[in-house]
DNA sequence: TACCACGGGGGAACCGTTTCCCATCTGGAT
DNA sequence: ATCCAGATGGGAAACGGTTCCCCCGTGGTA
């Protein structure tokens, strides 16, 4: 308010506009007690007029706590970090903690980088999607002494703590579905992605299970960039002019899905009768599609409202003795309406 | 490395380790001259054997310097905030500055408490969604001292920088394109939001640029919650089941536009002859639509690279002097396949 | 009256860096 | 031999809070 430019305000300002002392001043502002309503009020009008804002720098560094969490994901550009991010948002924001989103662009020597950027904050705890590290990230953050979650996977050694589902048991489950419902030549669709450890593993999961009753991969095809939803739609048309006699095709996630989905639906196809399909990750886009596709929800709110609640629940207990959690979520099957029922 | 799990590690112990003084480390560590190679390497090779990461708490502190930028936006939930953060990470990866994102849920009361909290970090900027804010938000952002720059739109008055687009001439633009192509009977679809002002001066501008042809809209609906692309197909068949003779549907996004285009195709409605039909934002999901939805693009990604650009130019140049910068994108017209060439 | 507990508030040290300035050493010029 | 510049490195004082401990006054109690 007063054109006082010359120097942030500190709290000796308000202390010397109350006419208290600092320590007073700090006490009133973090709600402490030993302070009576009158100086109290004094004080709080006070910062008002003055427009303080405390520094939380100063205040981290003397008190060692910081209320920031740092939160490290590949990407943005599909709708399951966000939605991962809103989960961990709405617990966060019950607790005074902070998310700060760090993008690692599924490369590993990115989110070293990132990670050693986020730790130098000296953050109360690590939200990272993946279990798969490397050697030097692994050692940051066993190092770190603060609670870290890795999320999406559980199929693997986690550092510290660890909420997901396991997408090799997606993979299985989606292809035991599928074999139940009598589709035997079946062809998969998916990004082209070595460093996205998940849908391989899905593709792992779903291919064992498929070998175990007999069935091999009849056709497959991987894609990078572009529109996901045109993608499904290119791919599906290639794949069904290269093998026509396919029944099924298991899509890496919702979105190429429901291109395909679309395309068979313009070409008439009869769905689920001759040729069957599924997703994955549960989108809610799928609602309003004209048929509903086949999917397995991936829990990504729940994840992130799990991790976000581990980092909270260790914040507030700072002196309880840190016991790692593990929480394997378990993704739903929803046939929909493009997986027939044996 | 060495479980010297007593107290995290400082300059102290780096500098010991190396047989120098901590000054030297931390010259080294911020590749400032006045080093030797030998004494360089020996204290990197400490660091290193240590797992040293240093604590920019205190650096902060004693330099006055934080590298994060605050981003306040009201959510995650659709695709256009993401995009704008795809934007800023992109460009401020470039510069070791670190986005820090904050949620208002489009809330005034929520976005003021945010802003409290990020500016107590002392960011090195601040980029903020929309112009309309409480006082005591605005406030803030001038008493802060840094660059702010507010993102989306541009129809107001700014504190400092903008970048983004008009969303009243958005509107503005697409009704006259509407007008031009012949349609005369109008039906409107979009959020119920009275927060989200940007929705708001769209179709402000739409139904000005509409009268001024002598045309009102004829029917309009808002919704809220749920699938985006379901609620365009209900909202659609509910629009037409009351206003049959409607030759246009106006949709507030892409989302339930595409929704509405489901729909319609499936009804077997002649696109663009009888009705046609636009929503706002080129999502890239549109790509793989049946027919392409007339659309709007919002320069989402464009918007976060330059309000990026904005802040790093700042804090690559400190003592530059501060003019504001204002910059309005172009909205582009898409005709797609759903609103007819007059 | 002497004592003590307690409410209310102040002072000093410290948190781990960086900034600023000074000390030392070397080698070449004088 | 002396002087000085440049290279290298160290020391002390911030930075703006919080923690810890102490002080003062008051009022109830023995």
């Amino acid at each position: 308010m007063s054109p006082n430019d010359r120097h942030p305000l500190t709290l000796r300002d308000v202390s010397e506009a109350a006419g208290v002392s600092e320590m007073t001043v700090s006490r009133v502002l973090r709600n402490k007690r030993d302070v009576s309503e009158g100086t109290r009020a004094r004080v709080l009008e006070a910062a008002r007029r003055l427009g303080y804002v405390p520094n939380r720098i100063a205040g981290a560094l003397a008190s060692q706590r910081v209320n920031l969490v740092a939160v490290i994901i590949p990407s943005m550009s599909n709708m399951v970090f966000p939605e991962v991010l809103t989960g961990i948002s709405q617990v966060l924001d019950e607790t005074g903690l902070q998310p700060v989103v760090g993008l690692t662009g599924y490369r590993p020597e990115k989110e070293e980088r990132v990670l050693y950027e986020m730790l130098s904050w000296r953050p109360a705890g690590v939200i990272i999607a993946g279990l798969e590290h490397s050697e030097a990230s692994r050692a940051m953050l066993a190092a770190s002494g603060i609670p870290v979650v890795e999320i999406m996977d559980v199929d693997g050694t986690p550092v510290d703590s660890v909420v997901g589902i396991s997408h090799r048991r997606a993979g299985r489950k989606m292809a035991q579905a599928i074999i139940r419902a009598g589709y035997r030549r079946i062809g998969f669709m998916g990004t082209k992605m070595p460093l996205d450890h998940r849908a391989r593993k899905r593709f792992e999961g779903f291919t064992e299970a498929l070998a175990k009753a007999g069935v091999e991969v009849a056709d497959q095809e991987f894609y990078s960039g572009g529109s996901a939803l045109a993608k499904g739609r290119e791919m599906t048309a290639g794949m069904l002019a290269r093998t026509p006699d396919l029944d099924f095709l298991y899509y890496s996630n919702d979105m190429i899905g429901a291109g395909g989905l679309l395309y068979l639906l313009e070409q008439g196809a009869d769905i689920p009768g001759s040729i069957g399909l599924a997703g994955f990750n549960g989108v809610d886009l799928l609602e309003g599609l004209p048929r509903k596709l086949a999917t397995m929800d991936a829990c990504r709110l729940e994840i992130g409202r799990k991790a976000a609640g581990i980092i909270a629940n260790h914040a507030a207990h700072p002196e309880a003795p840190r016991e790692p959690v593990h929480i394997a979520l378990e993704p739903r099957l929803s046939l929909g309406d493009t997986l027939r029922t044996p």
